[in-house]
DNA sequence: GCTTCCATGTAATAGGTTACATGATTTG
DNA sequence: CAAATCATGTAACCTATTACATGGAAGC
């Protein structure tokens, strides 16, 4: 399990310092937010921890009318410990989806319903191709090569849904074209 | 969260009586293996509770040398709770990959070792490209809709990897070539 | 002879999500 | 005027993973 959040935000900081809400808003915006998720209930406890381990430094700005901001930026140590984290084997790829597994159930849900869900899925994967397509100017080639992987994968997905649908949708009543004399 | 193990239990269970030692057989074997996944250590409590429930029935049966086998049906209960599942909004899709995290860092990784993740990767995914490319007789249109789609995703993957993977790798050294007369 | 398959189950542990608590400022 | 943004953090809760416990039979 090296892919706790702690790891996650070991990776960001080898990059930039950053606050815990900013780091939150890193993986919610970037195209890496399509692969790795963490809340803000994971995000601040591992930050501490990581405080404690000296693995990050904290600098706090006041501020008026919100908490002070705490910038963390990583140690030699975090970094040290970070690089060793990538020497891991990574864990294989976890591809959950409630919405295959419903579609295996087809058969058990009504018509209406049914093209209610594809047509859901279909935008929602609609959008995150979308999503996927845009580089940002600063792209490392790391970053582009991420976002390509997801955008290839989601294109295929909508390409799939599209040619394939109708074989979760029971043919609508074949209407007998009256033959014209 | 309507996907958790218990929901997963009455969806294989609506299909067809197992113990709990199938389910779990039919969630590694499965295409649907792919995309949803439970444990030993969850399925057992799991079936507990859906027999407090009054969600599942069980019939016992001897065996001599390994422990009773306890074939588990869905009651008419079971079947209207799985129904009424189906009819929630799915979760969004989880995609959790920590190799692409880990390629995020690819200018942190030294070139050999990131060569060997590439490839390993490469090899897993062409394997469960291969896995999904098989279609099983019995195959419901659900399953075969599920299947394709796995297929159809890593198919684009591999086939991503295989045309972006230099985008990683450190341009070897050009050889000049000597100029001949 | 070792590994895998069959077959159930418990317990310790680890980890995350969600909701809560607080509150000013900016944007629509 | 409502919602989102900024900004941190805690605590209750839930759930799953992992390892453990047991052990014969079959395949390699």
């Amino acid at each position: 399990m090296t892919l706790d959040v702690r790891t996650i935000c070991l990776g960001i900081l080898s990059r930039q310092e950053a606050s815990g809400y900013e780091l939150q808003k890193a993986l919610k915006e970037d195209a890496i937010g399509h692969f790795v998720e963490a809340s803000y209930g994971s995000i601040y406890p591992a930050l501490t921890r990581l405080m404690d381990e000296g693995l990050v430094s904290c600098r706090e700005f006041q501020q008026e009318g919100r908490p002070d901001k705490k910038i963390y930026t990583i140690t030699p140590d975090g970094l040290e410990v970070f690089r060793q984290a990538l020497l891991e084997q990574p864990a294989d790829d976890k591809f959950r989806s409630e919405f295959l597994f419903f579609m295996l159930f087809a058969d058990q849900i009504s018509t209406s319903h049914l093209l209610e869900l594809i047509d859901n899925r279909f935008a929602h994967v609609q959008e995150r191709r979308d999503l996927l397509a845009l580089a940002e100017p600063s792209e490392t080639p790391g970053e582009q090569f991420v976002r390509g992987y997801g955008h290839t994968v989601f294109k295929a997905a909508v390409e799939y849904i599209e040619n394939n649908r109708h074989l979760l949708e029971p043919s609508p009543p074949q209407v007998r074209r009256k033959e014209t004399v």
